[in-house]
This record gives structure tokens, C-alpha cells and sequence, in this order.
DNA sequence: ATTTTAATACGAACATACTCGTATCTTATT
DNA sequence: AATAAGATACGAGTATGTTCGTATTAAAAT
């Protein structure tokens, strides 16, 4: 069985551009890499190959009619969020989600994120 | 700035031997890999190599005292999923816990697993 | 038209992870 | 003591990820 297109888990350098393109919308190699960097000192090429894998891993798409390319993310921030959560629940938490969950708690939430989540549960529970 | 041993993230395969440890106490190569091929067909040189891998990352102790080496993890469950967790939260989520967790709800969560959440947000309430 | 600029494509080098066969060493059995 | 069994150590092959230099191509400026 392999791997649905839409659950490819990036990689770090993948996920880096990713984040970048979920802030700033699409847009070409030259300005993902002036964003990269501002945090990081890597390549124009190393950016643009990294561009070109995801392209054909279908984590991006890109427009190729101006000669500069343009990309975009073939997926979702919630999209991919999810997936590697889905990824990391059942490497590291024996498939239970709540016990995730828990965990996170446990380490360090605040005071309104609290609220936050005491809303959300009540959301939930009506749901179902 | 260069990692601590006690933060070192395991690779997928490592975090399957570990969990295999966790699971059954300190143990010989021989019975991690009679464990780990009752579902993966894993050679027992790759099973013994990996170990001493992590051996050296510090991932893993060992005893060394008997012939057949004991090996048992270096951390606590809890503590790797808290390093995981911590690291998926800040490459992923912005360093958000709270989006994670939130996200981590919307997907699946069952009403039992609902109230443990809820009841853990009264205590970690209280503490505070 | 020629030159300069700026973009993509390509390939190679390096790092890490994973896998396993073979060599070596230690203990138990005969 | 000699052999067999069972353990670790080592090295090499493969796969994937990351980095970047160079080549090539396309557009803009002169």
C-alpha cells in the first residue's frame, strides 16, 4: 500500500519553504529565498532545487507561465498539520490521539489557551 | 548551539525499538528482535546495529556485563514525547502548543477521551 | 545585434539513515 | 582440547535528504 499524494510527510527543509508559502501566499524562488534568509544563510539553488523536489513530490504546485516561477502549496497548513500529527500519534503515542493530547498539556499551555480548548471541547461534545 | 544528548530526536526506526523497550523493560538484542519481527522482517545484525547507534547517541544504555548485552532506554516515554512534541510544535505550529492540541482535537477524539482532556484542564487550572 | 542580467536545469558532493553479510570473539558442549 | 553455537563488531551497499557550483536558457538593456 503506498502513500497517498496528499499525506507525503515533508522533510525539515521541505517544511521550512512550506511555512514560508502559508505567510506569504505564492510566489517565485527569488522571494522564498530572500524570506529564508532573514533566518537562515542557504543558497538561491539549494532553495530552487528544494522548490523543484516538492514539485514533483506534488507538495507544490507552481505556474510556469512567466518565466519566473511561481509556487504555491499543493496542501493546506490544517491539511498538513493534521498529517503529521496523524504521523506522529501512531509512531509515538500507540495511535491515541488523547494521550497526545494530554501530553501537550502537560508541558506548557497558558491561562486563555486553557479557555481556548475548554471551548473547543464543548463544541465538540455537542457535535457528536 | 549544539544539542543535548538528553534531546537527541530518534529517527523512525530507533522510535520503534524504543517503544519496543518501553514496553517490555531492559532486554538482549535477541529478544527486541524476536519482538520487533513479529511485525516487520527485520534482519537481527540490523536490529543489533541500530542498537549500538543509539548506543552511542546516548539514546539507549546498556549492560555490558553479560555476554548478550541488556539494553534499555535513556529516557522516560514521557520525556521523548515531550522533546517530539516539542519540536513537531515548533516546526510546525509555530511554536503554538495550544494550535496543536487544537488541531490534534478536531480530527478524532472519542467522549471519554473528551472528559479526561476536560478534567485535565481543571487540575492544570488549579495549579496555576 | 550584442551584451548583460536573471532565471531554471542538471549533476555532483556530502551527510544521515537503514540494511545486512562477514569477521571476530566468547561461551558452552562434546 | 576441539568444535559448535551464539554473541558483538565492522564495513560496505543502498536510499534519501541537503547543499551548491556550473551549464544552459530566456529576457532585458544597451
Amino acid at each position: 500500500m503506498s502513500r497517498d499524494k496528499s499525506d507525503i510527510k515533508p522533510t525539515e527543509a521541505e517544511l521550512t519553504l512550506l511555512n514560508i508559502l502559508w505567510k506569504m501566499g505564492p510566489a517565485t524562488v527569488r522571494q522564498i529565498h530572500e524570506c529564508v534568509s532573514q533566518t537562515q544563510k542557504t543558497g538561491y539553488t539549494t532553495v530552487l532545487k528544494i522548490l523543484q523536489i516538492m514539485h514533483e513530490k506534488a507538495l507544490v504546485i507552481r505556474d510556469e507561465s512567466n518565466r519566473a516561477h511561481v509556487y504555491a502549496p499543493a496542501n493546506s497548513e490544517m491539511v498538513t498539520q493534521s498529517s503529521l500529527l496523524k504521523d506522529l500519534v501512531s509512531k509515538a503515542f500507540g495511535g491515541s490521539t488523547s494521550k497526545l493530547v494530554m501530553r501537550a498539556l502537560d508541558n506548557s499551555t497558558s491561562k486563555e489557551d486553557i479557555e481556548d480548548i475548554r471551548q473547543l471541547l464543548n463544541e465538540l461534545e455537542q457535535q457528536s
